[in-house]
DNA sequence: TGTATGCAAATAAGG
DNA sequence: CCCTTATTTGCATAC
C-alpha cells in the first residue's frame, strides 16, 4: 500500500478553489458556481435533454429555442457517439434491465469493450481478475465489491445480503446501468452533470464510478440505485421518441420533492488553510464568537469553519490512534500521539472560551 | 479523454 | 446550538 507523500497534501491549486465569495450565475442555483460559464452552458443542454423536467410548451419563442438547444445537444450527443465508434443512434432497447439476462448483458458488454477506454475493467463484473493488491479486510465498512469477491464463490445463485439489501440485484443493476450508459453514449461526468440538474439527490461523476464499479457500501448503493434508475427510466424516454420534440413528462416534477442536494464540497484556499491550522494549534476547539470571527477573516461561512475543526479534530484523532497502533513495538514517534491525545483531551480551554461566550 | 482514487468536506446519528 | 464518531461523497488529479 503506497502511503501519500507529504507533497501531496500541498496540491491544491489556487485558481481551482472554491470560496464563498465566488460569483454566482443567479440563473444556476449557488451548487454550480464553480463551474465555468461552458460547463454551465453544457450542463444546462444536458438538463433539457436528460432531466425530463423541461417546461410545458409556452410560447412559439420557448419552443423555438427549446427546439434549437435540443438538436444542438442531440447534435453534441451523436458527435460523442461517433467518436466512439458507437453505431449512430442505435440506442438498443433495454427497459427491462431487471430482467436480462447474464449471457446477454455480457455479450453487449463485449462488444462494446473494445471500442472504449481500454484501461478500464469494463467488465466491472464478478470476475474481477485483478483485485486490489491489497485485501483490506480490515476495513470497517467493506464494498459490495470487496464483500462479495470475499464471498465462498459456490452460491453464485444464491442470493447475497447484507442488511436486508441485496448485493447479487445491485450487481446487476450497476452492470445494466453502465451499459445503458454507454449505449446511450454517455460519460459518467455527463451523467453526474444530468443527475445535478434534477430534482432529488445528485451524484458526482466519482460516485457513478464507484456505483459502477461497485465500490460502495451497500448502504450507499442502496441509496444511489434509485437516483440512478429514475434517471435511467427518463432518459429512456427522452431517447425513445427524440425526434417528436415529445410533450416532456412532468411527473417528476412532483415526485421527491423533498429531497435536497449535498452541499458542495468547498476547497480551501492554502493561505485559508494555513490560517486555519495556526488557530488549531492555538486552540482546537474555538468558541462560537472564535469561529465567527475567523469566518469573517478567512470568507467562509461559519458552519464551514465549524466543520474544518470537528474535521481537523476527528483526523487528528484518528491520525493519533494510527500511530499508536502502528508502532507496538517500536518506541520512537509515541511521544507525538500523545501529545495529540494531551491536545485533544485538554478541553479546559474549550470549557473556558465557551464560559467567556456566555457571559459575553 | 474518460475513469479511478486519495484525501478531506459534508452529513447522519446519538449525546 | 454544539460536540463526537462513523460514514458518505466530491474535488482535484493521477492514471
Amino acid at each position: 500500500m503506497t502511503l501519500p507523500t507529504a507533497s501531496e497534501k500541498s496540491r491544491i491549486p489556487e485558481a481551482s478553489c472554491t470560496s464563498s465569495n465566488e460569483q454566482i450565475n443567479p440563473f444556476y442555483s449557488p451548487f454550480f458556481s464553480n463551474l465555468t460559464s461552458q460547463q454551465q452552458q453544457q450542463l444546462f443542454l444536458t438538463q433539457l435533454l436528460l432531466s425530463g423536467a423541461t417546461c410545458p410548451p409556452l410560447n412559439p419563442l420557448t419552443n423555438a429555442l427549446q427546439f434549437l438547444l435540443h438538436n444542438s445537444a442531440l447534435f453534441l450527443q451523436q458527435q460523442q457517439q461517433q467518436q466512439t465508434n458507437f453505431p449512430p443512434c442505435p440506442i438498443p432497447p433495454f427497459i427491462d434491465y431487471n430482467n436480462k439476462s447474464k449471457e446477454s448483458i455480457s455479450s453487449i458488454n463485449l462488444k462494446h469493450k473494445n471500442d472504449l477506454n481500454t484501461s478500464v475493467p469494463l467488465d466491472c463484473s464478478l470476475s474481477d481478475t485483478n483485485e486490489k493488491s491489497t485485501i483490506d479486510d480490515d476495513d470497517n465498512s467493506p464494498t459490495i465489491a470487496t464483500t462479495l469477491a470475499t464471498l465462498p464463490s459456490n452460491n453464485s445463485e444464491e442470493t447475497t445480503t447484507v442488511d436486508g439489501i441485496n448485493l447479487e440485484e445491485i450487481k446487476k443493476f450497476a452492470k445494466a446501468f453502465k451499459l445503458r450508459r454507454l449505449a446511450l453514449g454517455l460519460t459518467q461526468t455527463q451523467v453526474g452533470q444530468a443527475l445535478s440538474v434534477t430534482r432529488g439527490p445528485a451524484y458526482s461523476q466519482s460516485a457513478i464510478c464507484r456505483f459502477e464499479k461497485l465500490d460502495i457500501t451497500p448502504k450507499s448503493a442502496s441509496k444511489i440505485k434509485p437516483v440512478l434508475e429514475k434517471w435511467m427510466r427518463e432518459a429512456e424516454l427522452k431517447y425513445g421518441d427524440r425526434l417528436k420534440n415529445g410533450p416532456t413528462n412532468l411527473q417528476d416534477l412532483v415526485s421527491d420533492l423533498n429531497t435536497k442536494k449535498r452541499k458542495r464540497r468547498t476547497s480551501f484556499t492554502p493561505q485559508a488553510l494555513e490560517k486555519l491550522n495556526d488557530a488549531f494549534e492555538l486552540n482546537t476547539h474555538p468558541s462560537g464568537t472564535d469561529m465567527s470571527t475567523i469566518a469573517q477573516e478567512l470568507n467562509y461561512d461559519r458552519e464551514v469553519i465549524r466543520v474544518w475543526f470537528c474535521n481537523k479534530r476527528q483526523a487528528l484523532k484518528n491520525s493519533a490512534k494510527k500511530s499508536k497502533s502502528n508502532q507496538i513495538n517500536d518506541d520512537n514517534e509515541s511521544t507525538s500521539s500523545s501529545l495529540m491525545d494531551d491536545k485533544l483531551s485538554d478541553t479546559t480551554n474549550y470549557a473556558k472560551l465557551q464560559h467567556d461566550e456566555i457571559l459575553s
